[in-house]
DNA sequence: ATCCGTGCAAACAGTTTGCACACTC
DNA sequence: GAGTGTGCAAACTGTTTGCACGGAT
């Protein structure tokens, strides 16, 4: 976690250690405010951790995604395949999904597309239900 | 779109018919800011443009999607078939794509999900950059 | 010793809520 | 006339910015 941090021209900081630490561990899209209670005690101010998920999210090491709720989520991204989420609509459940095809979507896209230039990603989230929430 | 909004049990007023007929024409997703701005000197309170809009979402009229940025953007839907965007990461363009086959996909995550009863929809946007901001 | 990272306070933007009035039915 | 829709003001939440201090290099 150090060494990816340096990589990257950041200093390690206890801070976004425990940061990434967080992510990593939790593996889903997670919202600043439950980062922040994920964190505990050693959390930082939320106000750090705004700044260092920006930078993080700049050098690519995490992700953002708002899931169309508004408010940012991030997740980490190294060592983790591309992939997409579902999402329930009622109590907010997020559960990861493996497979994506949209690869040859996307290019046929960017073909197709007059004023685009070229297409950098991609997001795609499902909606629904989980079992709890469906009854 | 008087019968429209009837139909769904709302009063006929001018506020939404101005609204959604500005939705209609832009044919893109429109946040809330530039909605307002839109319908220039006519346009409504920016508190009945969010109620408005929650009510027609609700209906199933207009549709949310955040498109990452964090801000609320609605898009007129009946009469238009399922589709997505590509955005432009620098300038915010949007662009609409009329191809979509993720309804397969969509079928094989929901059998293939743990936690989930069912999948009601997905939003799938792409993001790069309009040949304008390219250079 | 240098300079990036952090905390605190305050500003900000988008969105929501309460209440009184206006307009549709 | 009854009751929903709207405007205005104020509250709220998530996020950003300025500045001084502390810690990593």
């Amino acid at each position: 976690m150090s060494t990816l941090l340096r990589e990257h021209g950041f200093r390690v900081t206890k801070g976004k250690q425990a940061l990434l630490q967080a992510l990593h561990a939790h593996n889903a899209p997670l919202s600043v405010g439950a980062l922040h209670e994920a964190l505990g005690k050693h959390a930082p101010n939320p106000t750090t951790l705004y700044r260092s998920l920006l930078d993080l999210a700049n050098a690519g090491i995490v992700r953002r995604t708002d899931l169309n709720t508004g408010i940012a989520h991030f997740e980490y991204t190294p060592e983790r395949p591309h992939h997409h989420h579902i999402v329930c609509t009622s109590c907010n459940a997020i559960e990861e999904i493996d497979l994506c095809n949209v690869g040859t979507l996307e290019k046929k896209v960017a073909r197709a597309s007059k004023q685009f230039a070229h297409i950098d990603t991609h997001s795609l989230e499902f909606f629904g239900h989980c079992r709890a929430c469906a009854q």
